[in-house]
RNA sequence: GGGCACGUAGCUCAGCGGGAGAGCACUACCUUGACAUGGUAGGGGUCACAGGUUCGAUCCCUGUCGUGCCCA
């Protein structure tokens, strides 16, 4: 029994567990052994996360993908899991333990910490896997890993070391974006760009060897700079080598205000003359730019800045060294300044000794660190880097030669743009939380790198007995005893970028390194979908590292979905408090509603700024797909085993089946091309406007009337098209489905595992695959239904008088409607000069006509009959005879408005036709449809005068 | 500054080289035996603007204006 009303809420949570029980998604069920597999590995959310739009819309598309593979026979691994997230896992729970007055991190040590780590985690952490269960991802939960599970952090520690030895990852000292909140280096893609007002400061450097004095422009060189404070730092002066204004300066050396260093005056490329003054300090420890600047013309590099970004000058070697007397006594005054303070200090000395020639406000965009947000400091260290540039080679060709196509193909420019310019990437990172880097360091710094530390302290030690730093003896008891190196070999500090662990993700969760089936059967996967933000961080990353240790691309299709905008079309973030929480909808319309809402509206290369009010509309629509199913259970519409709906003798019946096929074959290829939003519209379609509004409403006759044969195969026919709705529409909306399929008949499989509808172009083969694969195990009786091919079931006849019928129906309700007649008003409809076609049709359908049209009766004559209303239907003239009941000026006007539509219509095919140079170069079928427009119109034009006519002498 | 999108009904969006579409909202009528979370009918658009290509442009090209995003 179907419940009489639609909720949601109590079907989503019960179909959950029917499916999880049984482990309808698990991968490699027996019975699909020799199926073909189908994977997708779920973009691992941060196991801090809660479900946002945009996971809706990314797992909502993966599973409609998931479900029609499966459905199609294939053997689905959809490989869940989460990630461990490094950064912001760690803060969650640093600011856990200050919310609770607990001991802070450093208080509690590494390893205490960790614990803790691990214990917010098993509390709390995955949140989001519930949320996605409860959207319906129908991933393989039995397989679910996170990025530091045991067996993926053996890939890590394997890739690490093989990249190490292969040279593809190394030390290096340059500068790294420093996050000095956070205390950690972080990769160009955690920093962003964000544009700020500040100013631009012209100041005065006086010129080694002249007096300065404000006054005399000679004395001095002015550079601009959006950064004062670094001035401490600078090692040179850079102007453009064509600039005039400065070329006998080039060679010559200014003295640096306050801190007296001698420093030279360059020619250099990167001085824009446009811009401030024309001249730059250059500061080869602070900027970038600068940095290059300064390698080119062997500038020194003299960092003024500690980690959290505060002066540091007391003791500093490289900033002391070659100073003039004095110094010492601003770095006192200055040293343990935050940056910001600095500067304003600075600014105002300056100003003080008039090298600040004035100031300009200037907008410009200052890195902040993403997650953090302060301001990133460019900063001198040692890091450890992947050599991305030679990975990225083979990651690009995989594209260029078509292994792995991007979908919509546009972003490839983005991933190339992206990649050809790629930088070194940063993966340490100095953090706890994450994957400790395999790395141990000797007394004198030399570095080990091995998969263990046994490996690793085996090679340290081996070196040091044999350049006898150690003796053999010491050796061997540091290499028993842990306490007896200690403070000899150290392991490095760092923990790996987030991402890195990421990038390993489509053969990790396999069991690589070791050599599994499931590395075998499931890699390379088929599908990536993802939002075009993680190319660079995720997707990017991932070719490049699969290609390296697999040999293959890690996906042959990647999906690039739109971002979920609010309505306004702004981004959805917390700050601007425009978040759409998805579980809220999910609440309020259910899973399926908000489901079919995103894949109604994810069409390629577009953002969706979503209205609420979509998803209302799609959750009258799910209540309208259950309605229709009450309706053919109340009429006693069961599902035959032996029926075969190609045989239907009833018109009707034929054409339902014709309508079904035709949806079958548009949604099938629609989510074969990816196009969810045109899979989403056909089944939409079909279901309310073929389904529900024609199909069930011409039934009604058959099913009320007596009973015989035609009553039976329509009753079987129904509850066909309802079972071929069940399953089309359930990749879109599985909850409802699931249940409509388990109460509407007695089922012995899921539909979740029920075979889908027979597509157009599957080969006998592949369909004899999929009922063999499907079959062996748990017996489906639908397999036992004849599947109708979509590309050969079409019935232009039933077509044809269906499409008869719904013309007369809709062609009489307009007329009343504009005639203001009253629903209750039943009137009679003559067909004239009717056709030996209609007329045998006619009494076929006059019982549901008579219904829906509101008529009293059906007859036929040679002529309409006097002072009868005249329609037009397929060529021929429909009359309602309603002397007495309409208002003839209003008729009168409904005509003439329909003679100027035909009028303006043969206008414009006359001047199309008249037109030589259309007739001459316009392909043929184009001018014939024209002519047959034309004479169409001409025709219709013909029976309006003639209804005029009969008006004018009915009125009199 | 470079790049990528986008400007179509009041709103949110499809579409597209040969007669402008959907959902929501709106108007009128209707509680008919699945459904008022419904039905029927209807109103509403110089397809941002200006050029060009074409027999024909909402669609292709160029430019302008506006919006969003990415990169520097």
């Amino acid at each position: 029994m179907i419940e009489k009303n639609y909720q949601p809420a109590d079907i989503e949570g019960r179909m959950a567990r029917l499916w999880e029980n049984a482990g309808a998604f698990k991968a490699g069920r027996p019975e699909r052994r020799d199926a073909t597999p189908f994977t997708i590995v779920i973009p691992p959310p941060n196991v801090t996360g809660s479900l946002h739009m945009g996971h809706a819309l990314n797992n909502t598309l993966q599973d409609i993908l998931c479900r029609f593979e499966r459905m199609r026979g294939r053997d689905v691994l959809w490989q869940p899991g989460t990630d461990h997230a490094g950064i912001a896992t760690q803060m969650v729970v640093e600011r856990q333990l200050m919310e609770r007055q607990e001991p802070g991190r450093r208080d509690l040590g590494r390893e205490k910490f960790l614990e803790r780590v691990w214990q917010w985690k098993a509390e709390s952490g995955g949140i989001i896997v519930n949320q996605l269960k409860r959207l319906g991802a129908s991933c393989d939960w039995s397989r679910e890993r996170f990025t530091m599970d045991e067996g993926l952090s053996r890939a890590v520690v394997k890739v690490f070391v093989e990249l190490h030895r292969q040279g593809l990852i190394y030390k290096d000292k340059r500068l790294v974006n420093w996050d000095p909140k956070l205390l950690t280096a972080i990769s160009d893609l955690e920093v962003q760009q964000i544009e700020v007002k500040g100013s631009l400061w012209y100041l005065r450097y006086p010129i080694e060897g002249r007096t300065f004095s404000p006054d005399d422009p000679k004395s001095f060189i002015v550079v601009a700079t959006t950064r004062p404070e670094t001035m401490l730092g600078d090692t040179g002066v850079a102007v453009h080598p064509d600039d005039e204004r400065y070329r006998d300066l080039v060679g010559k050396h200014v003295i640096l205000p306050l801190v007296g260093r001698r420093i030279p005056i360059v020619a250099d490329e990167y001085s824009d003359p446009e811009k401030g003054s024309g001249a730059v300090k250059i500061t080869p420890a602070h900027d970038f730019n600068d940095f290059d600047v300064g390698r080119r013309h062997n500038l020194r590099q003299i960092s003024v800045l500690d980690k959290e970004a505060s002066l540091a000058l007391v003791g500093n070697e490289d900033y002391l060294r070659e100073l003039p007397e004095g110094s010492a006594e601003l770095a006192e005054e200055l040293n343990g300044l935050e940056r910001f303070a600095a500067r304003k200090k600075i600014v105002a000395r300056m100003e003080d000794f008039g090298f600040l020639e004035r100031i300009e406000p200037n907008t410009h965009m200052v890195p902040h660190g993403d997650r953090s947000g302060v301001v990133i400091e460019p900063y001198l260290t040692d890091q450890w880097y992947v050599d991305a540039k030679t990975m990225a080679k083979p990651a690009v060709a995989a594209v260029r030669n078509g292994t792995t196509t991007f979908v919509p193909e546009n972003w490839e420019k983005t991933y190339f743009d992206w990649m050809d310019n790629i930088q070194p990437w940063c993966v340490s990172r100095q953090l706890w939380w994450g994957h400790q880097i395999p790395a141990w360091y000797g007394p004198d710094g030399k570095v080990f790198v091995a998969e263990t530390e046994e490996e690793a302290v085996g090679n340290a030690l081996g070196y040091y007995v044999e350049q006898e730093v150690i003796t053999p003896e010491q050796g061997r008891e540091m290499a028993l005893d842990r306490n007896k190196r200690t403070g000899f070999i150290t392991r490095d500090e760092d923990v790996l970028d987030t991402w890195f662990s990421s990038a390993l993700w489509p053969f990790s969760t396999l069991g690589w390194p070791d050599d599994t089936p499931e590395m075998k059967r499931y890699y390379p996967t088929d599908v990536l979908v993802t939002g075009f933000d993680i190319i660079f961080f995720w997707v990017a990353r991932m070719m490049m590292m699969g290609l390296h240790f697999m040999k293959e691309a890690p996906f042959s299709i990647v999906y690039i979905h739109a971002l979920v905008r609010d309505e306004k079309g702004a981004k959805m973030s917390k700050s601007k408090g425009n978040v759409i929480d998805p579980l809220h909808l999910i609440d309020e319309y259910g899973a399926d509603a908000l489901r079919f809402t995103l894949s109604a509206m994810a069409a390629q290369g577009r953002d969706i700024k979503l209205a609420a009010s979509r998803v209302d509309g799609y959750r009258s629509f799910a209540t309208k797909l259950w309605n229709a199913c009450r309706f053919a259970e109340m009429n006693a519409c069961a599902t035959l085993s032996d029926f075969d709906p190609t045989k239907t003798n009833q018109t009707l019946n034929r054409w339902i089946v014709h309508e079904t096929s035709r949806a079958t074959r548009e949604v099938t290829k629609a989510i074969e091309g990816y196009r969810f939003n045109e899979a989403a519209g056909a089944i939409y379609r079909f279901v309310w406007h073929a389904y529900c509004d024609w199909y069930v409403e011409l039934v009604k006759p058959a099913l009320m009337g007596e009973e015989g044969d035609g009553k039976t195969e329509t009753r079987a026919t129904v509850a066909w098209a309802r079972d071929e709705i069940l399953k089309l529409l359930h990749p879109f909306m599985p909850f409802i489905t699931e249940e409509l399929w388990a109460v509407t008949a007695k089922r012995d499989g899921l539909l979740a595992l029920a075979p889908w509808p027979r597509k157009a172009g599957l080969s006998p083969e592949q369909a004899a695959m999929i009922v063999a694969a499907v079959s062996p195990i748990e017996p489906v009786p639908v397999l036992a239904l004849p599947v109708i091919d979509a590309d050969e079931f079409s019935d232009p006849a039933a077509e044809a008088e269906i499409g008869w019928v719904v013309d007369l129906v809709t062609a009489i309700r307009s007329l009343r409607a504009e005639m203001n007649i009253p629903p209750a008003t039943l009137t009679s409809l003559v067909l004239s000069g009717a056709s030996a076609e209609t007329r045998e049709r006619a009494p076929r359908w006059s019982d549901a006509v008579k219904r829906m049209a509101r008529l009293s009766d059906i007859s036929f004559a040679d002529k309409s009959p006097e002072g009868s209303v005249q329609l037009l239907v397929r060529g021929e003239v429909a009359s309602l005879p309603l002397k007495g009941v309409i208002d003839f000026s209003a008729e009168k006007a409904r005509l003439d408005k329909e003679l100027a539509k035909a009028d303006a219509d043969i206008k414009r095919v006359d001047a199309k036709l008249a037109n030589e140079k259309f007739v001459a170069n316009a392909p043929e079928e184009v001018v014939e449809e024209e002519k047959e427009k034309r004479e169409a119109a001409m025709a219709r034009k013909a029976k309006i005068l003639e209804a005029l006519e009969r008006l004018k002498s009915a009125a009199t």
